[in-house]
DNA sequence: AGCTTTTAGTAGTCGTGACTACCAAATGTA
DNA sequence: TACATTTGGTAGTCACGACTACTAAAAGCT
């Protein structure tokens, strides 16, 4: 006398929720793997990515702000800052207006550490989306879709 | 006299690869969000019911069966299967042929939080995947190109 | 049997990522 | 001006997720 089952009869692996995750933690991986070669993660790259975006859109960058456009919290994103200040990526003074605020800028070695890692990036990425390549509009759109 | 530019005229949350690591965080985000209220983690319930499915096939489940299922390497794999046995959902015996490896049950409260939680990833994943629903199959397709 | 190599699992570290809780400065309002 | 509320940032906790390094048992080899 055998229980009712608990799942359908699909596999873990067929839903696209547990497909989305897998593949994406691939990605990570490949990423991390890869750019430990500059010495730097996947996190550290797009916050430092975020800031240069910012400052070249000439805004005083803040960590709040930057945590904003880049999706993570602003505890994390603290975290992650002082990392990269402390490896001398950047540089934090106060906010003028603000005394609460901290205000962001790319060191010299931050930029040029964020080239070398844009590099590494931009081909994990083509070497990782290779086998879709000719759907990748269509799976850049479907992922829009995803963010609202 | 400004430098060269690091990035392309692209933003980065167009590229995909960023896409696609936006959206799963906010995936697996809600799907823990809405899992606390059973008290159990994504990555905990991914490894249950890895461990449920393989049990369904007959099979003996030891960690590494189930870390190579999950796709989890073995240490996470080994301390959350502590946490789980500490929670009482999952029962942990030495193998009777090999002196080496551990062989896995779920607990009956086990069980039943597994097909409490499933209610919930079910409920989460249709929400979550709703905008793209016409497209799921293709979007599930891309994706399974990109695991091999 | 004696030896090397592989394999199953654990301990402990680092870096997220989400959380609670907190401080202090800025803002809104009476 | 006085007070309550909001906002920018930090500290510390928990749970991954990847890593190095380790033990001990199994398997392979001579």
């Amino acid at each position: 006398m055998s229980e009712k089952p608990i799942f359908s009869y699909v596999q873990p692996e067929e839903k696209t929720g547990y497909l989305l995750w897998q593949v994406t933690m691939r990605w990570q991986l490949q990423m991390n793997q890869q750019l430990r070669s500059v010495g730097i993660t996947l996190t550290q790259f797009s916050l430092m990515a975020g800031l240069y975006w910012l400052g070249q859109q000439g805004e005083v960058v803040t960590q709040q702000r930057l945590a904003d456009y880049a999706n993570t919290d602003k505890m994390m994103t603290s975290k992650v800052l002082q990392t990269l200040e402390r490896k001398g990526m950047v540089e934090r003074f106060s906010h003028r207006q603000d005394g609460r605020a901290k205000q962001l800028q790319l060191t010299l070695s931050g930029k040029t550490l964020l080239r070398q890692a844009n590099a590494v990036v931009e081909q994990v990425d083509a070497a990782f989306f290779g086998p879709v390549q000719s759907n990748a509009v269509l799976l850049n759109q479907l992922l829009c879709r995803l963010m609202q």
